[in-house]
DNA sequence: TATTGTTATACTCTATAACTATA
DNA sequence: TATAGTTATAGAGTATAACAATA
């Protein structure tokens, strides 16, 4: 009755010990932004508007409401980084990246990737382990999971 | 310039899919605590009450600010799970498990450990080797990080 | 003066429900 | 009837500021 209760313990100081490192990550994402002056949600939406999308599709990248997507968009949109366009269905937005969307995209991008702790703290071989273990953690369930 | 940019960019990636693990680590302990009817917070609390400890320090371990930490202390009263002991020094409060708040805890260290990513997804060795990486990135930078 | 716990209040991120305009 | 975006409101989880007791 050991040896199970050990592997349990384990895998429960593993997972806080997850929860650190990404509290960690997040630190580190709004530390990068912020000499940007761009609230930590509104960056995490224009890190994903590579590409015009529609605003139901945002959410569903970002896993939250459509109702909290909507301001997003104005706050985006007043600080003239996205603009709204129609969609092929006229129910639909998409939201588009200005040009100084596009250019704020790219140097938002750039100081997260340098600024994580990913990139600090591991060599690329580590990287590449821990990129392999995630994928098990996130994959979908396989049947009866 | 194409190269470190690649980095740059996957590094950036792996933060978020830590970001998306760690979220699932807190739903699946939201789950396995849930039965329990015990709000998250509050077992997250108990959970690290496995010795009578002062608030402060409570504090620290849960990394938020003292006032917090006298909302859960309040909870875990009331529902009979500790109780407010006098410190050596007459400023401290210790919060000690009674014996229900004992059984609980280890009832609840179980379920959360069972019912966790890191248990179901990953074999014995996988989790060394993802041990050993979240060490290098929750460990104190050395001097100059 | 500095620190512990407390209280009251405010803030951030997000969900829910109800609405409208399309489909 | 169902879906996209909007609006107003509510909630959880926390922080901040000011305070009393003690060091």
């Amino acid at each position: 009755m050991k040896p199970p209760e050990d592997r349990v313990a384990r895998s429960h100081r593993l997972a806080l010990e997850m929860v650190r490192v990404a509290e960690r990550a997040k630190a580190d994402f709004a530390a990068a932004v912020e000499p940007f002056g761009l609230p930590v949600p509104l960056a995490r939406a224009l890190l994903l508007l590579e590409t015009p999308t529609p605003m139901h599709l945002l959410a569903e990248q970002l896993a939250c409401d459509r109702s909290w997507v909507t301001g997003l968009a104005d706050g985006l949109e007043e600080r003239g980084l996205v603009k709204r366009a129609p969609g092929a269905d006229r129910r639909v937005k998409l939201l588009e990246l200005t040009p100084a969307g596009e250019s704020l995209r790219s140097e938002v991008a750039r100081a997260a990737g340098e600024g994580s702790v990913v990139m600090r703290r591991l060599s690329d071989d580590e990287r590449s382990t821990l990129d392999r273990l995630l994928a098990r953690l996130v994959e979908e369930p396989a049947s009866g999971d």
